[in-house]
DNA sequence: ATAAAATTGAACGGTTACGTTCAATTAAAA
DNA sequence: TTTTAATTGAACGTAACCGTTCAATTTTAT
């Protein structure tokens, strides 16, 4: 990213307004980046978007690759919510895995998320640290967290395997198919409850059977 | 797409050294497009890569926008040779499903599909027609072949399925698992033969694992 | 109230790029 | 050879956009 170490945009400012309009300038440069790529978007539609000067946008983010960068991390922390169903004491074993699989399906649905896909893949060419900041924040934590609750299913269950990071990604596999290829290429998907619940069990039932003991 | 029906680059070129630009023209498109997406592209610094006057490139193609999806026709063609291993009768079906997968991951894993990927995906907001074009041509395609190897596999060994269509997406699962969201985000990923291999036949077993009777 | 910081609009210079026009030149077909 | 089509370079009009400067105005802290 443009800077990891110094937030810029966000700690000089004291004063309430100068936060409500970063806030506008950030959702409006969200709003265009996501309509338009990076590179066919403009400062100038961001501010009178964003109800805003341009030289206010130019105070706050010094360019407009910083602006991105900086509307990437946003999201980042937005969309990287963790989705692992931890209650494994309560439910079942396999009621905690199929909700799991249900809440990856309904964020990988998610129009919202897609449209992040695809406009920041894009700007990895551009620049490769805001992909790997996103894998960072997003993927590698999400796999790990996903590794420990598959762990601790093992072990509750009547399952095994030697390297749980590997059967994280064969459960993640099993959920997704190419159901995000055809998602980032324009197909409308939108499930109903009852069809998420029945690929996740598929899901679910066919990773259990792989780590049968 | 820009023009389904009627491929006017191709059709009126009756003169061999028109045909040579054509291919100048659509090899320096990708390259450019390649390196910084559609809207950062310029047909001049097209022109120029393919040592052609910019007229010459309107007069073929209408415009930016078709000059664009007529490369992405081109590269369609050229991804989407198929990879699935159809000599079931020579060699076992494990061997077939293990060498397609293997064909399947040295297809994920080439520079060319990743940025491809990236830069297409990126123009499906622009104009959707890209992606269904791309989708048709390419995955749908292959998905369809995999199934169709897979019932046969299935004859073959001592595995059943209810939904090919539904194995073919958990194989697909199961090869690509999260490999493809690294790769297009910018982790450097090249696998040795072995890994390769190694990680075909954990997918590959998994699968069989699961049709199992 | 006063001082400091933030914001604005407008304008500027410089750059880039799309797509077109035209007369001149080159290459190919008859 | 003659005729027809393709290609070229250069220029043009138009538009967009980046990032900056500046004087004037508004907002906030003290």
């Amino acid at each position: 990213m443009a800077d990891t170490d110094d937030n810029l945009a966000i700690e000089r400012a004291d004063r309430p307004s100068s936060q409500r309009k970063i806030t506008k300038i950030l959702a409006a440069a969200r709003a265009e980046f996501f309509g338009n790529g990076f590179s066919a978007s403009s400062i100038e539609a961001i501010a009178a978007r964003a109800g805003v000067s341009k030289v206010t946008i130019y105070s706050w983010f010094k360019s407009k690759e910083n602006l991105f960068a900086e509307m990437v991390k946003g999201e980042c922390a937005h969309l990287s919510q963790n989705f692992v169903d931890e209650n494994l004491e309560s439910k079942g074993v396999r009621e905690v895995l199929i909700d799991t699989a249900e809440n990856m399906l309904d964020f990988l649905t998610r129009d919202e998320r897609v449209r992040f896909d695809r406009i920041l893949a894009a700007e990895v060419s551009r620049d490769p640290r805001v992909g790997k900041y996103f894998l960072d924040n997003g993927p590698r934590a999400l796999l790990q967290n996903l590794a420990t609750l598959l762990q601790s299913a093992m072990d509750q269950g009547k399952m095994q395997s030697s390297d749980p990071i590997a059967s994280a990604e064969m459960f993640v596999g099993l959920v997704k198919g190419h159901l995000d290829l055809l998602l980032r290429y324009g197909e409308k998907i939108d499930l109903t409850a009852d069809q998420r619940r029945a690929r996740a069990a598929r899901a679910v039932d066919a990773w259990m059977l792989i780590h049968q003991k």
